[in-house]
DNA sequence: GTACAACTTAGAGTGTACTCTAAGTCAAGA
DNA sequence: TCTTGACTTAGAGTACACTCTAAGTTGTAC
C-alpha cells in the first residue's frame, strides 16, 4: 500500500532535481532516506510530502537555514508546535508583504506601459 | 534647479548601497555618471529615477542580465519602444504568476496552521 | 595646514543555493 | 555474461549578485 520511489521518480514527481534532493538530505532538510540493500535511496510518501512542503517554502523565499530551523523544531516534537506555528505565521506575513510589493510594482509598470503607449501615439503622427 | 547628489546621498535616498551603485554603473545598468573635477560621482535626478526603477525590477525578480537588455533597448532609442513595452508586459505577467503562487501557498500555510491548532487542542486535553 | 572622513579605482572575496565530477557499484535486458 | 544506464559518495565547481579591500586622492572642519 505504501508507495516507494527511486530518486529519479521523486525528482520527476516534485520537480526538485536529483542533485538537489541529495543536497537537501545532506544539509538535514530531509531525514536520512531509507536505502535498498544496494544503498540506493527509497523514498516513502512522507518524504515526498516533506519535499513538496520544502519546495513551497523555498519558492516563497524562505532560506535554507530558516527551513533547517523549522525542520529541527519538527524533529524536537510536540513541545515545539507553538514555535513552528509562530514561524509559519511570520512567514505568512512575509508572503503577504511580498504580494503587496508586487502589486505596487504592477501598478508602476502599468504606468510605464501607459507612457509608452502615449509615446507611440506621438511617434506615429 | 536640478538637484545633484553624491554617491552617499543617493545610497541614502534609494536604499541601494554605495558598493552596489558603483557595481550597477560598472555593468552598464547606469550610464556613466557625471564626475566632479575631483573625479567624484555627481548623480542627477534622472539617475536617481533610473536607480529606483531598477530597484523595483530587481525586487520583483528580474535578473541583472534582463535589466541589462532592457537598458540596452532604452539606449537604442525610440525604435525599441514596442520591444521594451513587450518586455514590461512579459514581466508584468511573470509578477502576476508570482502573486498567484504566493496566494496558493498562503492557503497552504493556513491549512498547516489549522492543523497545528487542532493538534494543540488535542494535546491540551 | 593638518586631521579625517568621503571619495576613487581595479580587482579580489563572499554567501547562497545549488550543480557537477570522478570513481566506483548495482540492476535489468539481450 | 555483457552492456548500459541509474545509482552511490565525497568533494569540487559554478552562477549570481553583490560586497569588500588596498592603495591612493580629495574636501572640509578646526
Amino acid at each position: 500500500m505504501e508507495d516507494i520511489f527511486t530518486i529519479a521518480q521523486v525528482a520527476a514527481l516534485t520537480g526538485v532535481s536529483i542533485h538537489t534532493l541529495r543536497y537537501y538530505e545532506r544539509v538535514g532538510l530531509l531525514d536520512r532516506v531509507d536505502r535498498a540493500n544496494s544503498g540506493h535511496r527509497r523514498y516513502g510518501e512522507a518524504d515526498v510530502n516533506r519535499i513538496n512542503f520544502l519546495k513551497r517554502l523555498r519558492k516563497t523565499g524562505m532560506s535554507i537555514s530558516e527551513m533547517q530551523r523549522f525542520v529541527a523544531l519538527y524533529r524536537a516534537g510536540d513541545d515545539t508546535l507553538s514555535e513552528r506555528r509562530a514561524m509559519l505565521e511570520d512567514h505568512r506575513r512575509a508572503i503577504q508583504a511580498q504580494i503587496a510589493d508586487l502589486q505596487e510594482i504592477i501598478a508602476f509598470i502599468d504606468d510605464k506601459i501607459a507612457t509608452y503607449d502615449e509615446q507611440e501615439r506621438i511617434n506615429s503622427r
